[in-house]
DNA sequence: GCCAACGTTGGC
DNA sequence: GCCAACGTTGGC
């Protein structure tokens, strides 16, 4: 995954690419990197995991997925991608490439065009929520994977079984006030002591996966932060 | 298919 | 920069 920027985890990204581009609707390449983070290296074995979970269920149709919004070079390549270089693209849309790891994958894979998710700010000062974006591209081939000058290239893959995929997200508000992870934490330890929306949150159970489900309530929970004074 | 070694993620 | 958590690899 990749990103995991990204791939960031979630998505990071590069620069050019050559190959599929039978499907490029967004930018091209640009340099991201994300968050995302994605796994990054090329997984042999679980090659076909394929759908090892359940397709967006009405309750997990939001979404969360990480990128890194500080420079960090991976073999001389920025993975810096945070929102405001998303907010600055043409059309405020990106493919979210890179992401090298099969269950953040398959979350990729399950996403619904209109559906919504967080842009979390990883590996940096201060994790956190940093705004909204929009699928507005379900998944499709993630080209870096062939692309060799890629960071993300993985020689494992087939252009005739692509393993990895990757969606188009349009950037959609900041949250009124950054929400770090700190805080989210703090309410985590809270809910899961006492109960509460965000008692299991993939966050905290699954930290490391660059794209995590989010159910409904923990969604509205996370959003209904932005008008309340910081914890 | 088990599992130890290894590599990566990402908070701190 | 440390290091815990956890995913991946590969010998057996």
């Amino acid at each position: 995954m990749p990103p995991e920027r990204k791939a960031r985890v979630g998505k990071r990204r590069r620069a050019s690419s050559d190959k599929g581009d039978k499907d490029e609707t967004a930018s091209s390449a640009k340099e991201r990197v994300g968050g995302k983070r994605k796994a990054a290296a090329s997984a042999e074995t679980g090659a076909n995991k394929e759908s090892s979970e359940s397709p967006g269920s009405p309750q997990q149709c939001r979404w969360l997925m990480k990128s890194e919004p500080e420079s960090r070079f991976e073999n001389g390549v920025d993975m810096k991608f945070g929102i405001e270089d998303l907010k600055a693209l043409p059309n405020q849309t990106d493919c979210w490439d890179g992401v090298r790891n099969y269950q953040a994958r398959n979350f990729m894979r399950q996403m619904k065009e209109g559906q919504l998710a967080f842009f979390y700010h990883s590996n940096c000062k201060e994790p956190g929520i940093a705004g909204i974006m929009k699928i507005v591209k379900e998944a499709y081939v993630d080209h870096t994977q062939f692309d060799k000058k890629d960071v993300h290239y993985d020689a494992t893959s087939k252009a005739d079984n692509p393993k990895w995929s990757m969606v188009d997200v349009q950037y959609q508000r900041m949250l009124k006030r950054f929400v770090p992870l700190a805080e989210l934490k703090k309410y985590h330890l809270q809910h899961r002591a006492k109960g509460g929306p965000l008692k299991d949150m993939a966050l905290f159970t699954r930290a490391r996966l660059s794209v995590q489900a989010l159910t409904t309530e923990e969604f509205d929970f996370v959003l209904s932060l932005e008008d309340k004074e910081p914890l």
